[in-house]
DNA sequence: AGGACAATTTAAAGCGCTTTAATTCCTGGT
DNA sequence: ACCAGGAATTAAAGCGCTTTAAATTGTCCT
């Protein structure tokens, strides 16, 4: 009984390979192997014989096989953080990006317990031809080390390393925007919400600062602390009620922290837009529900991504070794939480 | 100079192999094998030697040579939408639970352009041992189907078919206890917003009427359309506000939805919880938000994620055959959006 | 010293596929 | 009838690792 059932469980458990569907047709190997990857050659008749027979038999292909077996890969290693809807948006777009040039994308996705490194080590076991790291925090010096195994592409953040290709938005430009947009408005208090102590954040912190210096606001900045988190969001909306005034305008290191500031507010009984203004960025998907309404900066996802993967097709397919750095423009997406001031 | 160049870059490439490590400290590749594995066999001078060996020449081992080479892959293919909150909080226990028992996991994702097929067979190319697949749509059939090329766990979605492993929570019941606790609170006139016509949905469905008619409240029975997301919550929201009069609470589907809700009827400036009563599901972390502060009915993320991942063990080192349905049960989270009625 | 037995180590056979070089099979032209 | 040359097919050599069975070494008795 027992034994039936157990090889009965492996009989199940067979897949059919690449010799069974040869032999059912009385072919090759090789010729099926042609077949299935449409690679010009096998005939016409050979060629449907051996369609029918992997379709009868279910056959599909054993990746693990065939990436072992071609020196190729063709597979893009995607590390993203699973918990960050603008990552999301990139791994869609990505996935499209990637698909256009005949590329598969393999993700790995660092938690709490996982760290960047295992996600990257995870991507490299799985011979990833290239890595693509979705806002890496590691340093300088560790990406670069990476380089040597695969062609690293950093999407979203500077890097100064001249070797690695970067895709990004110039971040103090996007911010940027935000205040000249909110000074035209006629707003001069304008609050920064930091965003850590990343690369991201300090290019971001540094587009204020400039922009506000271009427009003799100096004596103005006013840098609170805070991280990527709704919750730091929330923290400084709490510590801006506690001082003396409110300053007319809070612009956000990003939408999950902007959304903090909102909520912080709105508790409070503070009106957005009325009595202050709130942008945030990264234009991710909570920055456009309707309740949020968020002014934020878009980082064109779409564009990203299809830079990316073309960097790293570029590297793998068309030899290019000198390194590549894309800025992207971001743009401004006025919604509903901006105004004149109060 | 490009030949050059080409060369320098192909040495570069080479990533060291087994053989290499096993050269350079002179023993065969058999042992390097065992020791990078950490089976037992290898004498602890030879042991040192080899793992200072690898270091040196910065070896990783090359997973698709040794899924290949062992029968087993450990590793589990997960299906996931990257678009949903939920899913992400799935992910990162179902990593945890995995690595805890010596598994690893493979995510694909389903976007716009690649369905679940597509997401599945790339698990199954992959050499799933199992595939655990979150909230898939496909029809019994075809995931029964699947079932005999590897086992299948679906997680929360109810199936007919007894063959199949499920991890799920009530979500009959999760509904009915929102419903109880409205009543409780002296709510009649209770609004449910559908999400469409998956197995999940009808279930919720299911549990807001059977609820319903327990408290005798057949009368006020009302079922609007909808989906799972905000825009949808969002209609709804316009077609209660467009009605004669509106209900004193609104269940939806879930918290996505429910947002929608909230967002729709804080345009109208309608008051939550003053005026109507909102509650969701999934406690995702959205409705965490302090902003939304969402009543939902938590489905236990980790808990899931973990007898998802037992269950998948069981049957593959365990050897059990017999299917098994874990429900378990959801509780309710009461946050700040229901309150008695007007 | 001889031998039994355990502790290490390793040779070698795959895992299922790709790919190259070679072979076989057809054409059509002369 | 014969052969050049292209089309179709295939044999066979790996890809880098695991694993089993066998070989080797070492240890401890008697």
């Amino acid at each position: 009984m027992e034994d039936a059932g157990a090889e009965r469980r492996r009989a199940e458990k067979k897949r059919p390979r690449l010799e069974d569907v040869a032999a059912r047709v009385g072919v090759s190997t090789a010729s099926v192997s042609l077949v299935l990857r449409g690679v010009a050659g096998p005939s016409e008749r050979t060629r449907q014989r051996v369609l029918k027979a992997a379709a009868d038999l279910g056959y599909q292909v054993d990746r693990t096989a065939s990436l072992l077996a071609s020196r190729r890969t063709r597979m893009l290693g995607v590390m993203v953080d699973v918990h960050s809807p603008f990552h999301a948006d990139l791994v869609e777009h990505l996935h499209s990006a990637a698909e256009d040039v005949g590329y598969d994308l393999v993700l790995s996705t660092q938690t709490r317990t996982r760290d960047e490194r295992t996600a990257i080590e995870t991507l490299l076991a799985f011979r990833s031809e290239a890595l693509i790291l979705l806002g890496p925090t590691a340093p300088v010096d560790t990406l670069a080390a990476l380089d040597g195994k695969a062609p690293v592409i950093v999407v979203g953040r500077r890097i100064e390393d001249g070797e690695l290709d970067v895709v990004r938005t110039a971040d103090d430009d996007g911010v940027g925007q935000i205040v000249d947009r909110l000074v035209a408005l006629g707003h001069r208090e304008i609050t920064y919400v930091d965003g850590g102590k990343g690369v991201i954040a300090t290019d971001r912190r540094r587009g204020y600062r400039t922009a506000m210096r271009r427009h003799g606001l100096d004596a103005h900045i006013k840098v609170l602390r805070g991280d990527n988190t709704e919750a730091a969001g929330e923290r400084a909306a709490r510590h801006l009620l506690d001082a003396d005034q409110l300053p007319t305008a809070v612009v956000a290191f990003n939408d999950q922290s902007a959304i903090g500031v909102l909520a912080g507010l709105a508790r409070a009984g503070v009106s957005v837009p009325g009595e202050v203004s709130v942008a945030g960025y990264d234009d991710d998907r909570l920055s456009r529900l309707s309740c949020f309404d968020l002014t934020t900066v878009s980082q064109g996802a779409e564009e990203q991504a299809r830079y990316a993967v073309a960097a790293a097709v570029e590297r793998l397919d068309q030899g290019r070794t000198e390194p590549r750095e894309v800025v992207l423009a971001p743009h401004l997406v006025v919604r509903r939480t901006i105004a004149e001031p109060r």
